[in-house]
RNA sequence: GCCGGGGUGGUGAAAUUGGUAGACACAAGGGACUUAAAAUCCCUCGGCCGCAAGGCUGUACGGGUUCGAUUCCCGUCCCCGGCACCA
């Protein structure tokens, strides 16, 4: 055995060990449970960030824990290939982006390996492979076939300087990240994927996850926005026609109090009113900039115009302005708003702003509404009832909300609907690196799908972007076709698919078939198959709505289709929280933006220490300070783990990620600390050293132990019991504490009393097998070197011993009018009425209570007692 | 703006979900060992008062419930994530 602690040797070691005998590999064992253990697999960026060893740290450890547990555990690993950074890279360096990702897959595979996680490497995928894409094709045709895919417009952000679709991420403060020119939206074609038809059971299912988090489950909750109101129409005649304005609320009670009507910019109502008004059609071109975003459109200066255009109330008959507004959107339930100022702080700013009538129909029983105290009895429904509304005089909510509906039913201008504010799943992308939507476009048949055999449609590898749209659109020898309906010849569509897509149901594609290499001749596996649905799921909590809704979505779909029969994907989901840094960045003279690593740039702090600012190092010139955010390449605030691997080890920069903070919350990213975990690592070797022959030779543990050795015994079980309750928990930081408590109770028991060596070598034993699942690597050299067994992965998860618990004392504290007085030892187990009077009796409740008599004593068992005088 | 989460020493955090606030570490300061450095070991470490024993105060801020609140309730401020084309 050596006496210092080398990492890079024995992490070398037991890798290649691992790999050589097999370790990692899984297959299916009826005989054990099994436990499929996933993380969020990377989009391969160029190496690892401080984000991924966080996430596959916090798989490795459930894993290599529940093997010691006893279960037949499958870990793989894969690729979230396709996606835009590898088009930028690709106009950067004028690599094309297949090149520079596979670049990246071989150089992040051999990161991760180096960081000695248990990975079934045969099962790898990666999403921009054929034999991948195919399937995403193949499901899109059956989803086309049951009208869950279907095609309409769809509003993108449009570059009037480079012609091209910007995504969201390209759109700074409504501007061009390249250009800075100001952002359009525009309308163009696309596929939808119908999620909306599944928004009911989406939303119910969610109660049967009782493994995911209830913030998880309540985001998505509103995120598919279940909620009940009245589609209704105001009435009006234009152009000698009798027509409809359809909108929607779900405060129909307030429906009296409707002083004006707002629509879209994009709805026919505002484009027929702009046919003769030209400074309503100046208004609606002036909509049309800006970004898509909603974060966008829900924080924009509310404006608008009227388009002098009168409906009428349908049940008061009054005549109703039209307005355009820039706040209503087309794309959201009807495209136009009932408009009552009173009740609604958007249309009260609105009719503040314009000079429109505000009529209160809501009040509160007992507060005077003459004052605009109105205004907020419409916070609390369930508080208000109906005034100044004629016959619905007196309704509450509920009694008022029906009582409209019915009469605007018995005219035939609206109902109760149930409105979701999930919408349709827009996967067409005007980008090359993606997946090809399988779609034939012919002049006489129009838009013809490809036919099964024909699949997959095979993205061509050598393209480079140049920023001036997707480079398909070049690619004769991809584009021309002939038409599977009539065999002219055609074109192929250049759309590629929404990289979510991809990653969708890549959980279902690593066990497909028995054995470790997936089978091809078909998409998944049935339900019958042994694997699916993940045990555990661990992945940022970024994610929490897109990508887990998605890929709900798609086992549903899968399931519909009659591939799988389970409903959902995750049983398990636990959510890590984001590894954050500071944000640097400047703008450019274009009015783009460009961003700063943090190691290129000098801090500037106040006195506090607070940072206000910083320079480039390269130029000497002030950067912005953006406070601190994700870490992302975009930003360029990742750091680097190769660096921290190199120097230290991967047990080290395991352990320290570990035990930095609980993995659901946020970690603000620190140099410092690691070199503490680091030095915990080379005491316990040297403990390992130091105890080797009395650990070798098994010492038997006494009958009975002295007290000192007995106390440093009890404390060690106690922490076990301890650990393995927060491990249950998933709290690994405390489990990390709990091993390092460990350490220190061992090396401060007496080495010359009587039962040290027995005691040494069962605390040793618990705390290498606590250990190993965070830092495998020393504790699997350990284990082998002090003659405990070869292979510390076979050895039993350990558990305390009641005999090594006992206690026949136990501490209480003393309080005083709940403040703490001092402490008594009573014996264990000492019945009430003895704690009370010896906590009476004591010197400082003697004091404290200054000769009033007790007028109640609480005592809560092994804690405390509280002397209320 | 809307939805979700968070705010505890100089720093990361802990507190068995209403019961000793600051475990375990990092940083800092002091000391031991050493020719020296590294490594290692020991001590101090929320604030205020005090030589000390001890006392008061303290979990973003302002209220409330309770014998007892970091934990529960109401309000305010700040930070982080998501907002449908970043993944």
């Amino acid at each position: 055995m050596q006496e210092k602690y080398h990492p890079t040797e024995i992490e070398k070691a037991a890798q290649n060990r691992w790999e050589s005998t097999g370790a990692h590999r899984a297959s299916e064992d009826a005989a054990k449970p099994k436990y499929y253990c996933l993380s969020m697999f990377p989009y391969p960026s160029g190496k690892l960030h401080m984000g991924h060893v966080r996430n596959y740290t916090i798989g490795d450890v459930l894993s290599r824990f529940h093997r010691m547990k006893g279960y037949n555990v499958l870990q793989p690993m894969g690729w979230d290939a396709f996606g835009l950074p590898a088009e930028n890279a690709a106009m950067q360096n004028h690599v094309p982006p297949a090149q520079w990702t596979y670049d990246n897959i071989a150089y992040m595979k051999k990161q991760l390996k180096s960081l000695g996680f248990a990975l079934d490497w045969e099962r790898e995928l990666a999403t921009c492979k054929p034999d991948y894409y195919k399937w995403n094709q193949w499901l899109f045709l059956r989803m086309l076939e049951k009208g869950v895919a279907y095609k309409k417009t769809q509003v993108v952000n449009w570059d009037p300087v480079d012609q091209t679709v910007l995504a969201n991420e390209q759109v700074i403060e409504g501007r061009g990240w390249r250009t800075g020119a100001l952002v359009e939206k525009r309308e163009i074609p696309g596929y939808y994927l119908a999620i909306t038809k599944y928004a009911d059971e989406l939303l119910s299912s969610l109660d049967k996850l009782p493994g995911w988090p209830e913030r998880v489950k309540l985001m998505q909750a509103n995120w598919i926005g279940k909620s009940y109101g009245v589609r209704f129409a105001f009435p009006y005649e234009l152009d000698g026609r009798k027509e409809l304005l359809w909108v929607f609320t779900t405060r129909a009670d307030t429906i009296m109090g409707v002083t004006f009507c707002a629509v879209a910019a994009e709805h026919p109502l505002a484009a027929r009113a702009a046919r003769d008004n030209p400074q309503l059609a100046a208004f609606i071109d002036e909509c049309k900039h800006g970004s898509v975003m909603e974060a966008d459109l829900a924080t924009m200066e509310k404006k608008g115009m009227p388009t002098g255009i009168f409906v009428e109330h349908p049940l008061t008959h009054e005549k109703v302005e039209v307005w355009v507004g820039n706040y209503v959107l087309m794309g959201y339930g009807e495209g136009a708003v009932m408009a009552v100022p009173a009740h609604d702080e958007r249309d009260f700013g609105f009719a503040k702003k314009y000079g429109l009538p505000i009529k209160p129909v809501i009040a509160i029983e007992g507060e005077d509404y003459s004052t605009e105290a109105w205004r907020e009895s419409y916070a609390d429904k369930n508080r208000g009832f109906c005034v100044n509304s004629g016959k619905y005089d007196g309704l509450a909510y509920d009694a008022a909300i029906d009582a409209i509906a019915t009469d605007l039913k018995a005219k035939e201008l609206g109902d109760k609907q149930v409105q979701w504010r999930l919408r349709d799943w827009g996967i067409s992308r005007q980008r090359y690196w993606g997946c090809p939507i399988p779609i034939i476009h012919c002049e006489s048949c129009g838009s013809v799908p490809v036919p099964d055999d024909q699949l997959p449609v095979v993205l061509p590898e050598d393209c480079v972007p140049d920023g001036s749209g997707n480079p398909l659109n070049k690619r004769e020898d991809f584009l021309a076709c002939t038409c599977p309906k009539c065999g002219k010849p055609a074109r192929r569509e250049t759309d590629t698919m929404d990289t979510f897509v991809d990653s969708s149901w890549y959980y279902a594609r690593y066990c497909v078939g028995a054995g470790t290499r997936q089978a091809n001749d078909r998409m998944v596996d049935d339900g019958t198959g042994y694997w699916m649905p993940v045990d555990q799921y661990i992945g940022g909590i970024e994610h929490a709505i897109l990508h887990l809704l998605y890929s709900r979505f798609w086992t549903k779909v899968m399931r519909d289709v009659g591939l799988v029969s389970y409903d959902e994907p995750f049983a398990n989901l636990l959510t890590q929280g984001m590894v954050l840094n500071h944000i640097f960045s400047r703008r450019t003279d274009k009015g783009g933006i460009e961003y700063f690593a943090p190691e290129e740039v000098d801090l500037v702090r106040d006195e506090g220490g607070q940072i206000t600012g910083a320079t480039c190092k390269a130029d000497g010139r002030p950067v912005d300070y953006g406070g601190v955010g994700t870490m992302s390449k975009s930003k360029r605030n990742g750091v680097d783990p190769q660096a921290l691997i190199e120097q230290y080890g991967a047990d080290t920069a395991r352990f320290f990620m570990m035990f930095a903070s609980p993995p659901e919350q946020t970690l603000e990213w620190s140099d410092s600390g690691v070199e503490g975990a680091y030095r915990f690592l080379r005491r316990i070797w040297a403990f390992g050293y130091a105890a080797r022959d009395a650990i070798a030779a098994r010492p038997a543990m006494p009958a009975s132990l002295a007290a000192p050795l007995a106390d440093v015994r009890r404390e060690l079980h106690l922490t076990l019991k301890q650990a393995n309750y927060d491990l249950a928990k998933m709290q690994f930081n405390t489990v990390a504490s709990a091993a390092m408590k460990m350490l220190n109770a061992l090396e401060k028991a007496p080495r010359d009393a009587a039962g040290w060596d027995a005691v040494a070598a069962e605390g040793f034993a618990i705390l290498l097998r606590l250990l190993a699942p965070i830092t495998p690597h020393v504790c699997d050299a350990l284990w082998s070197e002090l003659g405990y067994g070869d292979d510390i992965f076979a050895a039993a998860w350990p558990e305390p011993l009641a005999a090594a618990l006992e206690q026949d004392e136990v501490e209480l504290v003393l309080q005083v009018n709940g403040k703490l007085r001092g402490s008594l030892r009573v014996p264990a187990g000492a019945p009430k009425a003895d704690i009370e009077a010896a906590a009476l009796a004591h010197e400082a409740a003697q004091k404290y209570m200054e000769g009033k008599p007790a007028k109640k004593i609480v005592v809560v068992p092994g804690r405390l007692v509280n002397i209320v005088a």
